[in-house]
DNA sequence: ATACATTATTGAAACGTTTCCAATCCAGTG
DNA sequence: CACTGGATTGGAAACGTTTCAATAATGTAT
């Protein structure tokens, strides 16, 4: 593998000759450079990245962490997340930490051994008080505190928007099904909005929350199924939730949008193959994606940024449920 | 940010000892140790893994380079990549290539310079050819010579066993329906297991192939209904593959399973929420991501692998398109 | 031609580790 | 008590870059 130095030596100049006509630092005359050019090309010389990360004291990698990208509205994020990157020569470096707080906090652990550049994360830890230098971080969809950037949808506007969907496809007696999640989670705006919005326009609701991340889902909704049977429509947290109310419903005879409309959140069925197509709140994934990866850009520069959290606006998504 | 020097100044003893402390290697009496890790403690020490890669001259990072993370199929292998990887400490780098040779290449060129431990490639292009150095390679479904190992599900056996199933479902005139993809590609097997098996009951079969990878879809498709009417069953080439077809075959009023029978290949449907649930050749993710991974560490130990290719068996599994 | 300004180039230090050899320590032995 | 050998520790080189001060070469105006 050969070094700078093979290439200086046979190019009969300095080592610091070599690294100016890398990287196109400094003056250096263009017979020089040529003379570089040849040597590097006949050497078959490849500069050491690592070497130059470990030189400058910093790399180009950003280290996503996320619950798992099994999940298709985490692997469409991450596929816009690495384009962004991609544009401005950064690497993705992937952390699926199951939502599990320890492998959360390893894997800060490891990042910050690693000298990441930032860090994008979606967890469910409070990250503020566990990565003890300055690495910049930006997250999606959980506010923590003024030190790290949250980019989201906007999820309150959102709630309210389902709610008069709901309504204007005929829904009398909606309810709000989802689950507790963390504390910082941006997502129970949703809940929030939901609630204020049937407040206004004088509608009765629900809600109906499933308390223990890990409790057993069939039982959840077996339970909110067999005790609200005059509900006739549900906006549910997220689209895997509001599927596996269906299909559950489906089971009990309960017919969708028929009985009962439904409204998920995401919209993370980009093709309409499988049905029934969800109708959904439609977050901006990919505007959501870039411009997480453009705040943390900032950050890496040292400018401060103007606002704590940005949020996104989402649309309704009509499909066969409501 | 201290370094391995201040904390040896602080402890009062010299560099070495400090690293023999960190890396548990070498001796060091318990009574230095603890004031070794004193020090750590009070200085809040981070190893510098970047100085520690130079120094080493290797990393312990293995890049992914597939067309998109954004494909369910591919999202759930790089879950188990991850996973895999990460038991034995290693990280993940994420590289989405488009499908496009020209990103594969310039990937394939970073990898190098980042130094790379080993590399899962899913790539369109005949890498073994574009990688000047000898980075350990293995590929998933794609099968070049002797130096990139191969991981693929039993593509063959596949489209048998498809065939098979499709006459047991009943149909007479079963079509294999995909699109020409790299020559390099193990998914042409899947076309011919299906013709040996057709051939060998004795049943008259129909190859219906997309030839240009970027040919308009529905074009293709239409043009399969209008002139092959007496179709009665379709095996195709992968889920999405199937997933389009009965959605086009539906507009033109269609039914499945009632006229036309439908299996696809890949079975990334992992919840039965969205309908119909197809009915499929399943591959072994789990098992072929961590074959993967277990194969390319035995390639960065220096081991030289007994085979090529390594097939792994495929399931049918059952859903409502037959 | 001379002095000065500008452009090119050199050489060496520095980044934070690991590792090797040599030096030192210490307990046990004859 | 001197000696031996293993355990422990110190010190320095090396990894491949970038960068900076110092020097050399070149050009420009007088």
């Amino acid at each position: 593998m050969p070094s700078i130095r093979d290439v200086a030596n046979l190019a009969g100049v300095a080592v610091g000759t070599v690294s100016r006509v890398i990287n196109n630092s400094g003056s250096v005359k263009p017979a020089t450079r040529r003379k570089v050019e040849e040597a590097i090309q006949q050497l078959n010389y490849i500069p050491n990245e690592i070497a130059r990360n470990f030189k400058m004291r910093k790399s180009k990698m950003v280290a996503l962490l996320l619950p798992s990208i099994w999940n298709p509205f985490f692997s469409e994020l991450a596929y816009y997340i690495e384009d962004e990157l991609d544009r401005e020569g950064f690497k993705l470096m992937l952390c699926n930490s199951g939502g599990k707080p320890e492998k959360e906090l390893y894997y800060l652990d490891m990042l910050q051994q690693n000298k990441v550049a930032g860090i994008v994360g979606i967890t469910y830890n409070d990250i503020e008080n566990n990565i003890s230098n300055n690495i910049p971080i930006v997250s999606i969809d959980r506010h923590f505190t003024k030190n790290i950037t949250c980019v989201t949808s906007d999820n309150y506007e959102g709630g309210r928007l389902a709610l008069r969907e709901l309504v204007k496809a005929g829904s009398r007696k909606p309810a709000f099904l989802g689950s507790v999640t963390s504390v910082f989670s941006e997502t129970m705006k949703r809940k929030e909005g939901f609630i204020d919005e049937a407040k206004s326009l004088g509608i009765n609701y629900t809600i109906f929350e499933k308390p223990d991340p890990v409790l057993d889902e069939e039982a959840y909704f077996t339970e909110f199924l067999n005790d609200y049977r005059d509900i006739d429509g549900v906006f549910a947290i997220t689209d895997m939730f509001a599927a596996q109310f269906i299909e559950r419903a489906s089971k009990l005879g309960i017919r969708v949008p028929q009985d009962v409309k439904v409204i998920g959140y995401d919209g993370i069925q980009n093709h309409s193959f499988f049905h029934p197509i969800l109708s959904t709140i439609r977050q901006p994934v990919e505007d959501m994606a870039r411009m997480t990866i453009k705040l943390l850009f900032k950050k890496i520069e040292g400018e401060t940024l103007e606002k704590d959290v940005y949020r996104l606006p989402v649309i309704f998504r009509q499909g066969e449920t409501t």
